[in-house]
DNA sequence: ACGGCATGTCCAA
DNA sequence: TGGACCTGCCGTG
């Protein structure tokens, strides 16, 4: 579900509200039962985001590495700290679900809107989870149940004494050891929010122009780079006007360094906004509709049949590698 | 109510 | 290359 943007917005929350604390662990749906044990009432020491992956240092130096993979998602409730860094100017947390719904409404207690306003960071409380509107005013909170009842399969609760984080759905939940993590990080393309955005580049050059696979199959391998998706792959392709099957190694160097540069681009946007925003140039009023409607947001992708944006030519989609490509075969040479 | 689909990855044949 | 896995949402009826 989530590409790179959403790990590291995760990862911030984390930082904000856990990272310091205890927390009590427990996995409801029973799953992660024993690795729960393992971590209950330790401390959280550190979060690292890199590409899609997640990973909380306990005390101990014991880490949970989380890959949300298409369908996990966390739920945070309580009461949170809304990270600056993330909070979208509509005065919600941003936090998507699979599907690419909001996620719940964070009220701050002056009922005030602007949570990228400078300053301290707010306290908000979260009373619904996934893309429910908030009903409750702050002054319910007093009788919000706690800690929130469970709902749906939930693989690893964690607990401080005002927050809740839920997981759910996720391909990967698991104990490692430093080692392991350090393995784990070693085998990941650069990702532009953990390594030196100048060392990326060349990292992602020199492999993208060494490999004759087709450059629509390198943007989606993790070891190649860290964190995008189906989504921003088709996306860069087509702001960077490039055939899908053009071979990495036939790919001009230019061309590869301005798709790491977009990359970076578009990460930072979706860390900020929440959102896959990947056409710019837009009015006010479209980027309103942009924001507002997923629909709207993309040059190609799930636009297979309709419109080119910039031609009028139809967006084809083809299954590579088991997941749909959508692109302008007119624009993209 | 139910089936299809989804921003992902791994593994066996 | 095909299947398995993880879960919830949305369209269709």
């Amino acid at each position: 579900m989530p590409e790179g943007h959403s790990v590291h917005r995760i990862a911030r929350q984390f930082a904000r509200n856990f990272v310091g604390r205890v927390v009590s662990a427990s996995s409801p749906q029973g799953r992660f039962a024993e690795g729960a044990a393992m971590i209950d009432g330790r401390a959280i020491t550190a979060v690292r985001a890199v590409g899609k992956q997640m990973f909380l240092q306990f005390e101990g130096d014991l880490w949970l590495r989380v890959h949300l993979g298409m369908y996990g998602a966390w739920d945070f409730a309580g009461e949170i700290v809304i990270d600056p860094t993330i909070a979208s100017a509509n005065g919600r947390m941003g936090q998507t679900n699979q599907r690419g719904t909001e996620l719940p409404q964070v009220l701050d207690e002056g009922g005030e809107n602007s949570l990228t306003s400078i300053g301290a960071p707010r306290r908000a409380r979260v009373h619904v989870r996934m893309s429910e509107q908030t009903t409750g005013l702050p002054g319910e909170d007093e009788d919000a149940e706690w800690p929130p009842p469970v709902v749906g399969q939930v693989r690893l609760r964690l607990l401080t004494e005002v927050t809740a984080a839920d997981l759910r759905g996720p391909t990967a939940c698991e104990l490692l050891s430093a080692d392991e993590v350090a393995a784990t990080i070693a085998k990941l393309g650069p990702d532009p929010l953990v390594d030196d955005v100048t060392e990326g580049e060349e990292r992602f050059t020199t492999v993208v122009r060494r490999k004759p696979t087709p450059i629509g199959l390198l943007l989606m391998d993790q070891s190649v780079v860290s964190g995008i998706g189906n989504v921003y792959r088709a996306e860069l392709l087509f702001r960077a006007r490039l055939n899908p099957h053009t071979p990495g190694r036939d790919v001009p160097e230019e061309v590869v360094r301005g798709l790491w540069r977009d990359w970076v681009a578009l990460l930072s946007i979706g860390v900020e906004t929440g959102q896959m925003m990947t056409m710019d140039d837009l009015s006010p009023e479209d980027y309103r509709r942009a924001m507002a409607s997923r629909d709207d947001r993309h040059w190609v992708y799930h636009r297979a049949g309709l419109p080119c944006r910039v031609c009028g030519t139809e967006i084809v989609v083809e299954e590579v590698a088991t997941r749909k490509l959508y692109w302008c075969p007119s624009c993209q040479r």
